[in-house]
DNA sequence: AGCACGCCGACT
DNA sequence: GTCGGCGTGCTC
């Protein structure tokens, strides 16, 4: 290629803010020619800020009204981002109404980003002499510090001394020139290194062991280190062995001290060296694949058969009909075509269980990418799939913006699971309708998969947009489990409740342990009590931040708010009146699972909910005690309800029933009948049929008719109806706008100039609101909330996206208004 | 989104 | 008089 060496050259980068533009940076001549599309590229972004960008456009087209700032540096000289995920990434931008910018950053692994960081340092002509000139007590202990500690961080300084208003006071320091700031760029990823240990090149036979081993004689320590080291090695049978060599770590292992290693290393007898390893290895597949059932066999057919007709895939698969091992089938037959796979799962269902049984079939293959892996990790994920390592990636929503290059099958498992969607911060994508498009620009196949698919999916299997596969047996011929309801309103008068149990669930959890059964108890609040309450003058303890009260959590020993975070200990008397009546009103799976362990002392309970699994490890912990058959119930929230399967599990038990039914949202029906039928479908998974208990005070709900004969095609029509008549998805498309502002007025008013804009043009049948949410406060904002709806036949989407758009961009630029944050969340769950 | 600049009230 | 509050504009 020639180049024009007089021609400038400018990059249009994306940055990683909410700014609606690209930036254009000149590319220095020492760049030219190797800056592209999809590279990384350090820039000066405002006064100070250095941020890393993405290349979006190199041209030779000179700004008009103002210089452009030259690229600092180069990242990559190989494109990271592809040409496929640059259209992904623009379809998510435009389809959610967000910017570039904040796709780039869930896009993005936070390993790629260098993160510049501000360091302070004592101005040189300063550092004898500061003591000598008059400096408050609180500046000459910062100055001490900094003296002591060259080139530390601002965010070291707060930790480790105690000033107030550091900020302000290293301001007036530099200001004065004591004090010098400036920027240091570290990149975030660090490859991870291994020591080796090998023989020296010069020792290469037999005879050159035999004279070294004579050499050492009597300095058994070195002698037992080399006879380890080759038989670890197998050095003698293959002398092109030693080239690897063997780790450091495993050769001092066998050795009572590392100092004959060391001896051996200074007389170049060994020598250690250093190799970049990944972080996540599995191991080679052990594994056969699967055998299938003739049902499964021949649903695999049907689902290849549809896969040629070039149309999304739902199986709708009951719940252990063994969905995965089609899963696997299918991904297999992909790899022998020589293409990649994505297999997208919800973030809790993503454990070791699943992983570890497609390691066995995938081997090195199979990628992992989900929230509990570091950075570091995740950019060998990404690494990994472009130097065509990793071939299968299993991953949470964010997976969908990896480095595909020939993707050729998606899978999307638990479709209807709503932790696909993202609803902050933005983008606010839905993993499983970005996963249709991914699969659509790959020309790839797609299959969903869910025991109780969405209605969206399922209506458009039934209006033949999608192809519609079942699998309504059991794997093994294991049979749905029985749906008892237990009515409480009978319970109570006959005086047969404990603690909130019925006797009749009681005498089951205990029979179930005395036969070596296990037990899940589910209920989905996590603490102890929602509410802690006076008795005396009925105050509750709610949160300064935001409008709800504190839950209690007796583990934590405090009160929590779960909308912002906010702790505080529990009072030992009620702040409004002093009276030391407190109690807890309500509760949450602490209170449950100390209520069983009184009713229960026999049993061994755990409990799994967020709090219980925050660590890496916890999750597996609970998994493994129950596997091991250390424990007798579990306890938990919907985590209960994502794919886990185990033998010994055949009752579970759900005590209060009707708080699901009680959120103010359209889709709670279909919420509550997805839930209940997972978390059932965790019972009786082999042989045994399963029991299911349910307590509730309204036990003829329509719901629990359909719910205990596993009817789903049944719950669907009915409440199919119900969204066809008060203009619910599937039928309309919604567009939920957010506005806040720390003055509950302004929130007010922005949102009704905002609502009179949209429905001049949108009509105010389909423009609701606006109004205050149930909670309308949250971290110190006032909320207000408008809802579209969109006609699916009769409106045209972008172009009413491009409407509301405008209306916002009015709004926000106008002077009354500016203070107010509007949000957008498109398709909102 | 951040972040600096700039204009007003509560203090030494 | 100054410190620091927050409204306003800008980032190539």
């Amino acid at each position: 290629m020639e180049e024009n060496l007089d021609l400038i050259e400018f990059a249009d980068v994306i940055v990683p803010v909410k700014v609606p533009q690209c930036y254009t940076y000149q590319i220095p001549h020492k760049l030219k020619g190797k800056v592209s599309k999809g590279s990384r590229v350090i820039v000066e972004f405002g006064r100070k800020k250095i941020i890393t960008a993405i290349v979006h456009l190199v041209h030779e087209h000179p700004p008009k009204v103002y210089k452009a700032k030259p690229i600092l540096e180069l990242l990559d000289e190989q494109a990271l981002i592809n040409s496929y995920q640059f259209e992904l990434m623009n379809f998510v931008s435009q389809y959610y109404m967000c910017t570039m910018g904040e796709v780039v950053n869930v896009a993005l692994p936070a390993g790629f980003k260098i993160s510049s960081e501000s360091k302070i340092q004592l101005h040189p002509s300063y550092e004898s002499e500061y003591k000598t000139l008059s400096f408050s007590e609180e500046e000459i202990k910062l100055l001490d510090y900094i003296s002591k500690h060259p080139s530390v961080s601002f965010e070291n300084i707060s930790i480790n001394l105690e000033i107030i208003n550091l900020n302000t006071l290293i301001k007036s320091l530099v200001r004065e020139g004591v004090l010098l700031v400036f920027e240091e760029i570290k990149e975030k990823y660090s490859p991870k290194f291994v020591k080796k240990i090998k023989l020296s090149n010069s020792i290469n036979s037999i005879q050159a062991i035999e004279k070294l081993m004579k050499d050492l004689e009597k300095k058994t320590a070195q002698i037992e280190a080399i006879q380890h080291y080759l038989v670890l090695n197998n050095t003698i049978q293959h002398w092109a062995n030693n080239q690897q060599g063997i780790d450091y770590s495993v050769l001092s292992g066998r050795l009572n001290s590392q100092s004959p290693l060391n001896t051996l290393v200074k007389n170049g007898v060994m020598e250690e060296f250093c190799v970049v390893v990944p972080r996540f290895e599995l191991s080679e597949e052990t594994s056969p694949l699967p055998t299938l059932s003739n049902l499964q066999y021949q649903c695999l057919a049907d689902i290849e058969k549809s896969f040629e007709g070039n149309k999304p895939v739902l199986l709708h698969g009951i719940t252990g009909s063994g969905k995965t091992e089609l899963y696997v089938q299918l991904i297999h037959k992909a790899l022998q075509g020589e293409s990649q796979v994505l297999l997208l799962m919800p973030e809790i269902a993503l454990t070791t269980q699943l992983v570890n049984r497609l390691q066995k079939y995938f081997g090195k293959q199979l990628g992992v990418y989900h929230s509990k892996f570091s950075d570091n990790e995740r950019v060998e994920v990404w690494t990994g799939i472009l130097s065509g390592r990793l071939k299968v990636i299993i991953g949470v929503r964010s997976a969908i913006f990896l480095p595909f290059d020939n993707l050729g099958l998606v899978i999307v498992d638990e479709e209807h699971d709503s932790s696909y969607k993202q609803s902050d911060p933005a983008p606010r994508y839905h993993g499983k309708d970005v996963a249709l498009m991914l699969a659509k620009i790959h020309h790839a196949r797609i299959l969903l998969g869910s025991a109780t698919p969405s209605l969206e999916s399922y209506y458009l299997c039934q209006s033949k947009h999608w192809d519609l596969v079942k699998l309504k047996q059991r794997y093994g011929n294991a049979e749905l489990p029985e749906v008892a309801r237990v009515d409480m309103a009978y319970e109570q008068k006959h005086k047969n409740v404990k603690l909130g149990f019925s006797h009749q669930l009681l005498e089951h959890l205990k029979k179930n342990k005395s036969q070596g059964m296990q037990s899940l108890v589910f209920h989905n609040r996590r603490g102890y009590a929602p509410q802690l309450v006076c008795e005396d003058c009925g105050f509750v303890s709610g949160c300064d931040h935001c409008n709800v009260s504190l839950t209690y959590h007796q583990y934590k020993a405090s009160l929590i708010c779960h909308y912002c975070g906010y702790t505080e200990q529990i009072p030992s008397c009620c702040p409004a009146c002093g009276s030391t009546r407190l109690v807890t009103k309500g509760s949450g799976t602490e209170k449950i699972e100390e209520n069983l362990s009184l009713a229960l002392p026999e049993c061994k309970i755990d409990r799994m909910d967020a709090d219980s699994t925050k660590s890496k490890h916890g999750y597996q912990k609970i998994i493994t005690a129950l596997e091991q058959g250390d424990t007798d119930i579990l306890v938990g929230t919907q985590m209960l309800s994502k794919g886990f399967d185990f033998a010994k599990v055949n009752l579970v038990q759900i005590p209060e029933f009707d708080r699901m039914l009680q959120f103010p949202d359209f889709r709670a029906h279909e919420r509550t009948f997805q839930l209940i039928s997972q978390v059932s479908g965790r019972a009786g998974r082999r042989a045994e049929k399963g029991l299911v208990q349910i307590q509730s005070y309204k036990p003829k709900h329509w719901l629990l008719d359909y719910i205990s004969k596993h009817d789903y095609e049944g719950f669907y029509e009915i409440e199919i109806a119900e969204r066809k008549k008060f203009l619910y998805p599937p039928f309309t498309r919604l567009i939920s706008i957010t506005v806040k502002n720390t003055d509950q007025k302004k929130a007010e008013n922005t949102a009704q100039e905002l609502h009179a804009l949209l429905s001049s043009k949108l009509g105010t049948k389909h423009t609701l609101g606006p109004e205050a949410p149930t909670i309308n406060k949250i971290k110190n904002y006032y909320l207000q909330k408008i809802l579209i709806k969109i006609d699916r036949n009769k409106q045209n989407l972008s172009l009413s996206k491009e409407f509301i758009s405008k209306c916002i961009f009015e709004i926000t630029t106008s002077k009354i208004h500016r203070t107010s944050i509007i949000q957008i969340d498109v398709d909102p769950a």
